[in-house]
DNA sequence: ATATATTGAATGAATATTCAGCAAGTATGT
DNA sequence: ACATACTTGCTGAATATTCATTCAATATAT
């Protein structure tokens, strides 16, 4: 081991780096025989960095592995195939997502306007809102119309969410005399809170921030009755 | 010529296929000898097809060539490698769009209500908006954060747009007294146009009328004393 | 000791790129 | 009118490259 040291220094100072990331994690035993867990997740992580680096198709087993600063041959051992590598990937970054607005949703107030309010911030939120992330989404968007497994974890961001916010515009139209048709403030408030998304990725100095206000503006603009700027009524 | 015929049937009946497709434009030159520029677009029609149907990283030369009912070594012929015919690709759509809608913003009266409507109403075109083109542009936007190239071409369509949209809105909010920030509400409404061409895209039986429909349920809402659902005041 | 995780070189499949040759047009000379 | 050389667009087999996958050897943990 410490024989090839000169010959690997570079490597093992990569590798020291991303079990050290790693470490984050409850179960952290470290180095080799990390549990099959650990290690699947550490790969997707790493999947998700050269996603977010260097787009879908550019993406390689090798850049993945040396990400997670292992040897080449370790993805086709704890996933079976690069194609399950990335609906692993993919269903993870579904389901982080999805548990983060239910999240949000249970810390809401019960009124209408509070849980509206709680989904539009939640998909502000630092923890999901990454630029890394993000792109990574988008990597998947750009193949998604082509492979149904994909399309299902794409849209198993609508499945219900985009659901429940045609209840809740419902709601609060019903609560106030909002004129509109709900399904319509629901569709143009979810595109445009994707269409934020997409400009945060395409990083043109927009921040988090601001697309939040924006989106805040449109819901105190659309619903005068039960939004503030501070916050739901 | 007549003797390989039986043995190449099928090909000659895709090439004349895709000939006759090309022959809309005027320059409509057919079979061999079909000027450079003619060729060259026609490569360019097969590699949107070939985005839309199979994404990004399953384009292929062979698939472009085929759908083009050409031979193999055509790309390379008349585009030096598959990077730049997908330069040139995005290339050309981007030219489309941003002659699209500045061609809709010369029709379009001199009121600022008028432009703005012309604008939003261009983006939902039947010329622009087709499924098909689309699924390219997605496909593009997926590698575009990864590639300086793609993500200039890509952000294209802000430039002068965005800076354009921001104007009209600083002047309806002249006109009338709208208590909103031009900026915040430019971003908004460019970024549901972007975030609902984006779910026509992945096609969950949204049409092209609804999306249009939203985006004018958003212009009435914050331009009140401007728009109708009929049309600018 | 045995089982398990990991490595990294070898393999093979997919595919971009090259290029020698062919065919259709075009110009020039007789 | 016909023949000849020359240009240009195109073909498709051969080559080079990139990369996912396999697997025998090795290291580590229990």
């Amino acid at each position: 081991m410490t024989v090839v040291l000169s010959l690997k220094n570079k490597k093992v100072a990569v590798r020291m780096k991303a079990v050290s990331a790693a470490e984050n994690g409850e179960n952290d035993r470290r180095g080799r025989k990390a549990s099959k867990e650990t290690r699947r997740q550490q790969l997707i992580e790493a999947t998700i960095d050269s996603l977010a680096k260097r787009g879908y198709a550019e993406t390689t087993l090798a850049d993945v592995a040396d990400g997670a600063g292992l040897s080449r041959g370790i993805v086709n051992f704890h996933f079976e195939s690069k194609e399950k590598l990335l609906i692993a990937t993919l269903q993870f970054m579904a389901d982080e997502y999805a548990a983060h607005w239910n999240a949000a949703l249970e810390k809401a107030g019960e009124a209408t306007s509070s849980k509206v309010w709680a989904l539009v911030a939640a998909d502000f939120d630092r923890k999901i809102c990454t630029k890394r992330k993000l792109a990574a989404w988008c990597a998947f968007w750009g193949e998604a119309k082509s492979r149904p497994t994909y399309q299902a974890l794409c849209g198993a961001r609508d499945v219900k969410y985009q659901d429940l916010i045609v209840a809740l515009c419902a709601q609060l139209k019903a609560e106030a005399s909002y004129s509109y048709d709900a399904e319509t403030i629901a569709l143009a408030l979810s595109a445009m809170m994707e269409g934020l998304w997409f400009r945060l990725m395409m990083g043109d100095g927009l921040t988090r921030e601001k697309a939040h206000a924006a989106a805040v503006e449109y819901l105190v603009t659309v619903f005068p009755g039960h939004m503030t700027h501070q916050g739901p009524k």
